[in-house]
DNA sequence: ACACGTGTTATGCG
DNA sequence: TCGCATAACACGTG
């Protein structure tokens, strides 16, 4: 499912196969996903238009569109996937990044697409349904992308209130684009429980946070998804700590399963 | 059949 | 009002 590093996969394919193309016609027909759009909404603000650039921050999309048009917010949620059709339909690009048990050329579950003026198509293959599509999206309320984060930024993201810093870490508020494998990954990296309350976290706690957000991010996006990263090897069955072979604990923090190393990342004061 | 899920958000509580 | 926790969302997969 999309991390930060499919994310930046499907806006590199926007990027190279869906700018510069007039938009003849837009299925948003999916209200659940085009919410709160009515459907023809997004069509009435798209046609005739182009899209001109593709941004991502944390984990979601935007493109610019033409002639002063409106943003086309796009979010792959836990299922979605962006492809590119030809006219008859055959696949240009999907990425190369997480298909999710999908055959290429499988476009049962589009749920919005944008046709450009020779047939082509852009479509949001998403299943589950849980992908986002609309017009002018709240971007101002990110917080900074997690590739880009400065010390200060990070800092400021973990300064202040009691939540667990595993569902700081999660809060796309706080930090932009650190999902629940990232999260896990980053957290064992630093040698830090998930449960501790972000205002006790030690400044070493925090510096070490950071050096494994920045890892944990440009390795996953160089290898274009988590799948490389150690900490997946603490999730069963019968996982151990990578590092110590300590067997791996798991509870909720943040709404989400959480694993760690109860060896090296202890609850209590340091 | 049933539980689970790599994401977000509405709701409710103190 | 704020910060946080939880349920809900939808549906394929194991």
């Amino acid at each position: 499912m999309p991390e930060l590093p499919e994310v930046e996969n499907a806006r590199s394919v926007i990027g190279r196969g869906a700018l510069r193309r007039r938009i003849v016609d837009v299925d948003d027909h999916d209200t659940w996903v085009c919410r709160p759009h009515p459907p023809g909404q997004i069509r009435d603000a798209l046609v005739n238009r182009e899209l001109t650039v593709a941004h991502r921050q944390g984990k979601s999309m935007w493109c610019e569109t033409s002639e002063d048009g409106p943003i086309l917010g796009i979010h792959l949620g836990m299922s979605g996937k962006i492809v590119i059709a030809d006219p008859d339909g055959t696949e240009v690009d999907g990425g190369d990044y997480w298909e999710g048990g999908r055959a290429p050329g499988d476009h049962r579950f589009a749920r919005f697409a944008l046709v450009f003026a020779d047939g082509g198509r852009l479509m949001l293959v998403d299943p589950r349904r849980l992908g986002r599509i609309r017009l002018d999206p709240p971007i101002e309320l990110l917080g900074p992308d997690a590739t880009s984060i400065t010390a200060a930024q990070f800092r400021a993201a973990l300064a202040h209130g009691t939540a667990p810093v595993k569902a700081r870490l999660l809060d796309q508020h706080a930090v932009a684009g650190i999902g629940n494998l990232l999260a896990d990954d980053i957290l064992w990296r630093a040698r830090v429980h998930p449960g501790r309350p972000v205002d006790e976290l030690t400044p070493a706690m925090v510096d070490a946070l950071l050096r494994a957000t920045r890892y944990a991010i440009r390795t996953s996006v160089r290898d274009g998804g988590v799948h490389t990263l150690g900490s997946l090897r603490l999730r069963p069955p019968d996982a151990r700590c990578p590092r110590d072979g300590t067997p791996t604990v798991h509870g909720t923090y943040g709404g989400r399963t959480t694993w760690w190393c109860p060896l090296e990342q202890k609850e209590g004061h340091p």
